[in-house]
DNA sequence: TTGACATAGTGTTAATAAAACACTATTAAT
DNA sequence: ATTAATAGTGTTTTATTAACACTATGTCAA
């Protein structure tokens, strides 16, 4: 194919924030860079993408290289293009945020990373790159999408108690909800059904597992009616 | 620079979605490419990168090349790179939304426009490349934007009657609003201060004058509280 | 087997925020 | 002086959100 931009062109990479929750903390899977520039440092799984190839295939690509899962929730976040941000030369970058139930996840480090692990999203280490400023902005999007948007039963097993689902908004917005409220406001939304079977963790009266329902939400979605929480 | 990514590279350019309000209708400014590929379509201004620029950089430029205005608000929107997108060549297309006052505004067809010119929002022509996708992107950022962040005075005069903001944001969010709660709503926000003058046109009593207040607007934001129309 | 412990589950009331609603004031034009 | 056109101004009703405490049910250990 010809083509009619002769001038010098940036390498463009895609870079994933990849979010998981554990049932008491969010976390983030970094890999630890085997190759110079930044090697030892930890970094966000990504690389640069193939001429042939969408950014978000690009994205899921490297998701399932380093976590292998795949159908996950993935969304762009924000593009870096900062002359100097890498110093091999100019490189923009694409990046996008996923979210990962962690039991259906094996992290694998491959060709470029020494290590992979999850890392508390408050205690993350000093990071390659630019990506230490990609990571509050990732943060900033799951918690205002949260809000809005039924995205948190990307990162909770299929089925799970109303609990649970506390403590992940809790943790992630940083705040405390009082728990007859929210079960009230859940169930109003209607976007879940009880399964069979319990939680039965720990000597206490077990829970009853929900599973989110995303035919409810379409439907309520065409209604206009809107998710909140 | 030595360069350890010697493979085949994508183009990069960035395409500006710019709005602006004449008082009525929210409009976008199109040109009309003179070249080919889409010669004679209406496209998003914007052009390639240059190697040393910032990816805002280059926008702003833009902007400043094609409508004269500067130091307006101006906001990364999303990246564009589906294989195919250009038919030149495999090219990434940073988006950007700009928010512009009409009356400071001198559009003037550039190098590759044959003409420049404000269209209706919700009467755009068809348009190059996949620019008829970002559209509405730009326009439902600009929305949602709109109603927790104070944007909308980037698309005012600098001193504005009440009713033209109330005007501007029924326009954009297309819904009809009670007067006497928005002027309530507004002036608890305390973000605006009254300038001397009065807008006086027409045969009815003028009404005061506004200005935005950042200084404001910023003290408000440090104790936390929330800006929502 | 019984009691202690830990989490599940459940409604009502009070406080706050949002929505509905209509008239008087002031100017320019005739 | 009258008309036309937009500016400006409070109160009441309704809806939403926040505050609040006890009973239920299982496991485990004595």
């Amino acid at each position: 194919m010809p083509y009619s931009y002769p001038y010098p062109r940036p390498a463009l990479a895609v870079d994933t924030v990849i979010f998981a929750f554990d049932g008491r903390m969010l976390k983030a899977l970094l890999i630890e860079r085997n190759n110079s520039p930044f090697k030892g440092y930890w970094a966000l799984p990504g690389g640069f993408i193939n001429m042939d190839e969408d950014l978000a295939t690009a994205a899921r690509r490297e998701l399932a290289e380093e976590t292998g899962v795949t159908g996950v929730f993935l969304e762009q976040l924000y593009t870096f293009g900062t002359p100097g941000r890498d110093p091999r030369g100019r490189t923009i970058s694409v990046a996008y945020f996923a979210l990962v139930r962690l039991a259906e996840v094996e992290a694998k480090a491959g060709d470029d990373a020494a290590a992979v692990h999850w890392f508390p999203v408050e205690e993350l280490p000093k990071l390659a790159f630019d990506h230490g400023k990609v990571m509050p902005i990732a943060l900033e999007r799951l918690r205002s999408k949260m809000r809005y948007q039924p995205i948190a039963f990307g990162l909770l097993p299929l089925k799970f108690p109303l609990s649970q689902l506390q403590q992940l908004y809790e943790t992630v917005l940083g705040i405390t909800l009082d728990k007859r409220n929210f079960r009230k406001k859940v169930m109003a939304l209607d976007i879940l059904t009880p399964v069979k079977g319990q939680s039965t963790t720990g000597a206490h009266r077990p829970a009853q597992l929900y599973s989110f329902d995303s035919k409810k939400y379409e439907r309520i979605k065409k209604r206009g009616l809107s998710f909140e929480l």
